[in-house]
DNA sequence: CACCAGGCAAGTA
DNA sequence: TACTTGCATGGT
């Protein structure tokens, strides 16, 4: 008997042709503007989507979702608009830190700033004190449109339930390994990132293995129970 | 009631 | 280097 193994590439392949069969098109990110979507990059910071949404209308409520306008916001006051999301103190000077940046390196001209080099964007994200790898991620795939890949905690988990991985990987791993094996493409990567968070919140939760009717059941020769 | 959500940084050994 | 803890609201 025969027995075939899939390359990676056809893994991944396999793995994103499932989830967009069976979902659809996931179109992120929610946010009407490259600055609203980076807002919300920091505020969804482990943490529901539902609660940065209430955050944001606050924000729009209050006529104040511009980088000038917030910039001019004392922390307090920005706390508390930002107070659904959880971690308001936290997340309001990590705000006021990334408009820091902008404004002082780049007078405030975010357009300019998102238009940069890909891996010097990077760079230049992960220099903020709030703003870590899938956050940088996140703002230069969905804010910028530029392609990288956004590793979350449920591109983890899947992962190593399937055994396509083991624990050892960290970010920078994973990252590398769908950007080694597919397309380098905007689109595609904005998709599989969306699908991921989808099919974790529906069939991956942390203490509930319950993949029988998974879309990703069977991948990789692995049925998990 | 416990547990989780589209993380990150600081502290400890 | 490799864990652990603080941050905090709202939903299930």
């Amino acid at each position: 008997m025969l027995v075939y193994l899939m390359s990676t590439v056809e893994l991944l392949q396999e793995m994103y042709e499932r989830l967009h069969g069976h979902f659809g098109a996931q179109d992120w990110w929610p946010g009407d503007s490259p600055f609203e979507i980076m807002v919300g990059a920091i505020l969804t910071q482990n943490t529901n989507w539902k609660n940065v949404e209430r955050a944001i209308d606050n924000l729009k409520r209050a006529d104040v979702l511009s980088l000038a306008a917030m910039s001019g916001l004392p922390r307090d006051l920005l706390a508390e608009y930002i107070r659904p999301a959880g971690y308001y103190n936290i997340k309001a000077v990590r705000l006021q830190n990334f408009f820091t940046l902008i404004n002082g390196h780049w007078d405030g001209d975010l357009d300019f700033f998102l238009n940069q080099p890909r891996d010097t964007l990077r760079e230049q994200l992960l220099s903020v004190k709030g703003i870590g790898p899938e956050t940088a991620d996140s703002m230069v795939l969905y804010a910028a449109g530029q392609p990288i890949f956004v590793v979350d905690t449920y591109t983890h988990r899947i992962l190593t339930r399937h055994e396509i991985i083991d624990e050892s990987f960290d970010y920078h791993a994973i990252q590398e390994l769908f950007m080694d094996n597919l397309e380098e493409d905007t689109c595609l990567f904005n998709e599989y990132h969306a699908l991921i968070v989808q099919v974790g919140k529906d069939f991956c939760k942390k203490s509930k293995p319950a993949c029988g009717y998974c879309p990703l059941a069977g991948l990789n020769g692995i049925f998990v129970v």
